[in-house]
DNA sequence: TTGTGTTTTATTGCCTCC
DNA sequence: GGAGGCAATAAAACACAA
């Protein structure tokens, strides 16, 4: 043993347990300092077995002679190098100096420990010397006790903490799995309404230039044979010589892609085609000469050309049209107009709702 | 009985706190 | 500087299979 600093040889309670280890029945107690382990602070219930105002004395203060019987070994040896029917101050001089073994405490013992670690896992020095002196053991002992039981302890709780932290782990783990399938089953979704939706378009749009191109001609043919028709439902604001002037209006319907094709030289459907919340759709009548472009009540007629195009363009849609002064004039006056094409009516083309009950 | 692994008791050295 | 706690470790005690 170093000599640095502790040195804790021995124990102190002065009792010594000596026992009659072939009959399991004589129990030799030896106090070398007479009071000083007694018992008055124990739990009644568990001294209540003990015969003895210090059960746990007598042991050397390790070994109770009632556990005798789980003994066995070292222990046991420890005892029996002890003579005590041949031997006596002698011995007990020679057992006295001999160096210290381990003994285990007994099962009372340590019950009555665990119970005050229960109580508290931290040892006043009060406490320590009150434990020591119920339990007849050194107050080092009982502190050196409640050290490795804390140690253990500890160990207990990081094994523990491991284990919550493991199942968290998992849980967080197929959590995260399943927002994966989750995922890809959005994904997969996703692409298959993308795929409907495009080839949705896809046939809208092959419509829509194929009913540009027809109304382009219908178009130029009707303002051919009637150049100077007047509208039906125009504006009494609307002078003639504005009418007159009003040569373009915005009818064709479809993607802005789809739209040069159908494009024609008397149409400047760029411009966007709006009054001042009036609208002209009798205008549009005027120019392609057909009465179903136009909103009225009466809707009977319907345009040939929606016999030979799938599309069907419903004739209460409020065509926005506008009517320029002059074709030739900027539109400094309508500022920020909406995203619009030659083929949409005016209708910002993500306005996919409105398409999709002209359909 | 013995070898081996585990548990318990005890020591040592270092650190912090008062 | 002493008391006490803690981590690391030694060593005894114990359990158990072969």
């Amino acid at each position: 043993m170093a000599g640095t600093g502790r040195m804790y040889t021995g124990t102190s309670c002065g009792s010594v347990g000596v026992g009659d280890d072939s009959s399991n029945s004589l129990s030799i107690f030896i106090q070398s300092q007479k009071g000083s382990c007694s018992s008055h602070s124990l739990d009644a219930s568990f001294l209540s077995s003990r015969p003895s105002p210090s059960p746990f004395l007598g042991s050397r203060s390790m070994v109770s002679f009632e556990d005798v019987n789980r003994v066995s070994g070292s222990t046991r040896s420890f005892f029996q190098a002890f003579d005590h029917d041949e031997n006596g101050d002698d011995d007990l001089d020679e057992y006295f100096h001999q160096p210290e073994k381990k003994r285990r405490l007994t099962v009372n013992q340590v019950q009555f420990l665990e119970k005050s670690f229960e109580v508290e896992n931290k040892l006043e020095p009060e406490r320590k010397i009150q434990l020591a002196k119920d339990l007849g053991l050194q107050p080092r002992q009982v502190a050196i006790w409640f050290q490795n039981r804390r140690a253990r302890w500890k160990t207990k709780q990081l094994e523990k903490d491991y284990d919550v932290l493991q199942n968290s782990f998992n849980d967080l783990k197929n959590d995260y799995e399943n927002l994966l399938k989750e995922k890809d089953k959005l994904k997969s979704q996703v692409l298959v309404l993308t795929d409907k939706l495009q080839a949705k378009e896809k046939e809208s749009s092959e419509n829509n230039t194929e009913l540009c191109a027809a109304n382009e001609a219908d178009l130029v043919a009707l303002s051919e044979e009637q150049p100077q028709q007047k509208p039906i439902n125009v504006a009494e604001s609307v002078s003639e010589v504005e009418v007159e002037e009003v040569s373009k209006v915005s009818i064709v319907v479809g993607k802005q892609e789809d739209i040069s094709s159908a494009k024609s030289d008397i149409f400047d459907s760029d411009s966007p085609h709006y009054t001042d919340g009036v609208h002209s759709n009798s205008l549009l009548e005027m120019e392609t000469g057909d009465s179903s472009y136009v909103f009225e009540p009466d809707q009977s007629d319907l345009s040939q050309d929606e016999d030979d195009n799938n599309l069907i363009i419903n004739k209460t849609v409020l065509l926005p049209t506008y009517i320029f002064p002059k074709l030739e004039e900027t539109d400094d006056d309508y500022s920020d107009p909406p995203v619009t094409n030659s083929c949409n009516f005016g209708f910002p083309i993500e306005d996919h709702a409105f398409w999709s009950w002209t359909y």
